[in-house]
DNA sequence: TCTGGGGTCCTAGGACCC
DNA sequence: TCTGGGGTCCTAGGACCC
């Protein structure tokens, strides 16, 4: 029979509040993931130290195998030095599209196997095994799920040509996480229901999933540097150091208190794209053309993914390394590149205008977002249109270089007086035409978002429509389409000042399903 | 010649509305 | 007609994760 069902996160019986009763929660991590696949892929490299990561001179190491690791080489450290603890180690760009195709063998092992798996990132992910319904798992007992959890292993091993996982299983995911680090790499621990606090207490106050260098330091200084120490603080102690948020999820998980449910489906909240350039930029008209290209790849991104959003960012970081993010929250939702481009620069400018910091000192790093993401909506065009309305789309001319669905200005409504097609100048994002009739928001390929306003009323709601709205059809007269995604980026290789991302721009995370 | 790129979540202050 | 309070939206920044 299957096991319990996770309907009720605290089954009766369970110890103590707070804790689930069994250990349900798998936590799977991929060894050393982008690094073994490529000594999977590459027989020369068995054995022998591999980084992966950014190999630039301002590069970080993503992946360092555990020949690499010996060395001293770890994930996040400057390629820089990698190179100079490990000199004869393999130095590799990733090759993303073979990580999400072995990704995706494992992912799919973990849905054969319960519903609920929360991938995490390409190299490890949840499962509740309270949801799982297999033969192999009669019950939910610490031996029946380590037999399970390491038929699960072989599995993985089997399939995608002999990567190695590491599991930790336990009753919360926070015990399931820390678990599977314990024996890594190749390792299985499965933490008994009743034991968490044991494990955890001697611990570090770093093994917290949330716990990094700013919140550890702010700890040391209240005297805390286990889990133990941390437990006997009051929240109210914690409330006040570290936040309301904060200070709670930490006084209930160093009691192992955990009861967060593996979520399936998690939707993308922002798509963006950024670039540290191995020398400063210090030209605007050069950081211009680079956000222009980036809204390209975040465009071309949400409409692979269906989406759009109202809030684009810039995010600048200066060769000090200080960052700003300036950002701007349109009226309607974009997913075209040339608003999307459109209001990047005007934020750039802003910032070379206000001239809080001189971007002219050099910039290593610009990106462009867009955040506030939501599914088309349509609506009712009929339900705002009125006679004596006009209507207008803008196109860009300044954009040519930037396909997007130009749609030139529509003809007005029966009975009102005709107008010509007009065109808006680029860099404003709310224009009205000479007779002050006319109202421009956006528009972009695959949306047309348009204000309507009367002669004699005060300017109606904003509105989106498909671009292939049929609704549209008698107002709008669009040109030939040209279709962004046909458009191939420019390959950074074609850029003397570009670092060269380990992640090809427009294939990132984001469209996991 | 330190310090990537893609994300998530939280906080805090101000505007604005009722 | 001396002064409240809640709620929401927006912006900016920071911590953190893989």
């Amino acid at each position: 029979m299957p096991p319990p069902s996770p309907a009720s996160p605290v089954p009766p019986g369970a110890g103590a509040a707070g804790r689930r009763a069994h250990a349900s929660i798998l936590h799977l991590d991929l060894d050393a993931f982008f690094a073994a696949v490529e000594q999977r892929d590459k027989p020369s490299l068995r054995g022998k130290p591999v980084v992966v990561g950014g190999t630039s001179g301002r590069g970080v190491v993503a992946t360092a195998s555990y020949e690499a690791r010996a060395f001293g080489v770890r994930s996040a450290m400057s390629t820089r030095e990698a190179r100079a603890r490990c000199p004869h180690a393999a130095y590799l760009r990733g090759r993303f599209d073979a990580y999400r195709e072995a990704s995706g063998v494992v992912m799919g092992i973990l849905r054969s196997v319960s519903p609920l798996v929360e991938p995490l990132s390409l190299d490890e992910a949840f499962v509740d095994l309270a949801a799982a319904d297999d033969p192999l798992l009669p019950d939910l007992e610490p031996a029946s799920v380590r037999a399970f959890a390491e038929t699960l292993r072989a599995r993985v091993h089997e399939a995608t040509g002999g990567l190695t996982a590491s599991v930790g299983i336990g009753t919360s995911k926070l015990v399931a996480k820390i678990a599977s680090d314990l024996e890594k790499p190749d390792g299985l621990v499965v933490v008994a229901p009743g034991t968490e606090q044991d494990l955890l207490r001697p611990m570090a106050v770093s093994v917290i999933p949330g716990v990094g260098p700013a919140t550890a330091e702010r700890l040391r200084r209240a005297g805390v540097r286990t889990v133990a120490d941390l437990e006997s603080l009051s929240v109210d102690e914690l409330v006040r150091q570290l936040g309301t948020a904060h200070g709670r999820s930490l006084h209930e998980l160093a009691r192992a208190h955990d009861l967060r449910p593996v979520v399936a489906e998690r939707e993308a909240k922002s798509v963006s794209v950024e670039s540290t350039y191995e020398h400063d930029i210090t030209d605007p008209a050069v950081m211009a053309d680079v956000l222009t290209r980036q809204a390209t790849g975040v465009a071309t991104r949400l409409a692979a993914a269906g989406l759009s959003g109202r809030t684009v960012t810039i995010k600048v970081r200066f060769s000090d390394f200080t960052t700003l993010n300036r950002s701007a929250t349109l009226p309607a939702p974009v997913d075209a590149a040339a608003p999307i481009a459109r209001v990047a620069r005007t934020l750039l400018g802003d910032l070379v205008g206000a001239a809080e910091r001189d971007v002219r000192s050099g910039v290593r790093l610009l990106g462009v977002g867009v955040s506030g993401l939501a599914d088309w909506v349509q609506d009712d065009l009929f339900s705002v249109l009125e006679p004596e309305v006009a209507v207008a789309v803008e196109t860009d001319p300044a954009d040519d270089a930037s396909p997007e669905e130009a749609t030139t200005a529509a003809a007005p409504p029966e009975g009102a007086a005709p107008e010509p097609p007009r065109e808006w100048a680029a860099g404003a994002d709310v224009e009205h035409d000479e007779h002050g009739r006319g109202w421009v928001w956006g528009a972009g390929r695959g949306v047309v978002t348009v204000r309507f306003e009367t002669a004699t009323s005060p300017p109606g709601p904003v509105r989106s429509f498909r671009a292939d709205d049929p609704a549209l059809r008698p107002w709008l007269r669009p040109t030939p389409l040209v279709d962004p995604l046909a458009d191939p980026l420019v390959d950074p290789r074609d850029d003397p000042g570009a670092v060269l991302p380990v992640e090809e721009p427009g294939e990132s995370s984001g469209d996991m399903a």
